[in-house]
DNA sequence: GTCTATATTTAGATAGAC
DNA sequence: GTCTATCTAAATATAGAC
């Protein structure tokens, strides 16, 4: 009766949410709302997630992982935190434009009024795996001896905040077209001379 | 019977719905919630603001005006861009210290899922006035010529997020003794040399 | 302007058949 | 695993006395 599964349910429930997320809010999204826009049972989304913040919780898990991921990846692909953050920066801007509900949820939902209990996304292992390289590169003389927290929010502050003006429809450029720009301004922050 | 005015009733009530707000959220604090904690009636509450959302934009408006005065001032007092932006940044990490909660609901809270049609606070008058102030500092060849939205996003990116981190509770250190260095950090983004 | 009591709606969640 | 029907609690908001 209800719609065949090109997906399996969990899975579309998941991408549903995020999307109802992303347009209206959490808290402006009811499981009903989702049910509907899911095409599927209540009782599916119930036996799946337990609650409301089980599929909040299942979203947040899996998107931090992909970008733990990439993160790590991007640390092997690339030699020099130069030539690292500026592909950091890349995958950050690119994921904004292609998927904006994704990047939105990570990098601006309020998790903790969802999710209590939930460690910040900033204090989870892709950031964390940031700063580390960070004082690194202080260590070993790539950039200035700064407060490493600093150091990042120097780094990344800018691109971040071109996010969120972005997803907030504030920003009417695609970020792509930023990227070289916000790099050279950010890395001037850090540099040697 | 209820607690005798040391301040007038609708100025206690958003005080302690901002309060409110910053501890748990908007979507987490009841009408009831708010009564109870500003031991008012709920009564006065409808009576003075119509209903919840009128509470949030009460708020907001009366802090943004705020914002919007200091910003105007300290570009009245400080002389080139430097000054003037370090007083801003100075004033928005004592804020962040002294009065958290209005921080918070000024840079931190989702506006447009609990106000909608009302503007971003990014694209209202401190911030516009603020952008308008870089653009002339590069006609005036104070700072170097940049993309008029990346510059800000330099300029205060990284302030901005360490607010964040702070006000999230993921940073321990009072951004006080931050401000030097971010500013100086920030600052290297849009210098000329 | 302030209060209490109440109405209305809707959310999250469960039960139990299939 | 999926579904429909239902329950319960709580939130927003109103009515109307004082």
């Amino acid at each position: 009766m209800k719609n065949q599964t090109t997906k399996d349910r969990p899975q579309r429930i998941l991408d549903t949410a995020l999307l109802l997320f992303y347009n209206s809010g959490y808290f402006n999204t009811s499981v009903h709302d989702i049910q509907h826009a899911a095409d599927v049972s209540i009782g599916s989304i119930y036996h799946h997630f337990g609650n409301k913040q089980g599929i909040a919780r299942a979203l947040y898990h899996h998107l931090a992982d992909q970008m733990t991921e990439a993160v790590f990846q991007i640390m092997a692909e690339n030699a020099g935190l130069y030539r690292q953050g500026r592909a950091f920066l890349d995958y950050l801007f690119a994921m904004a434009e292609t998927a904006p509900a994704a990047m939105h949820y990570i990098l601006c939902a309020r998790h903790q009024e969802f999710m209590p209990g939930e460690k910040s996304i900033c204090s989870s292992k892709p950031f964390e795996r940031i700063q580390q390289r960070i004082r690194q590169a202080m260590d070993q003389g790539e950039i200035r001896k700064l407060d490493p927290a600093i150091a990042s929010a120097a780094l990344f502050g800018g691109a971040i905040r071109l996010i969120h003006l972005r997803l907030d429809g504030v920003l009417d450029r695609p970020l792509s077209d930023c990227a070289a720009e916000t790099w050279q301004c950010a890395w001037r922050c850090v540099a040697l001379q």
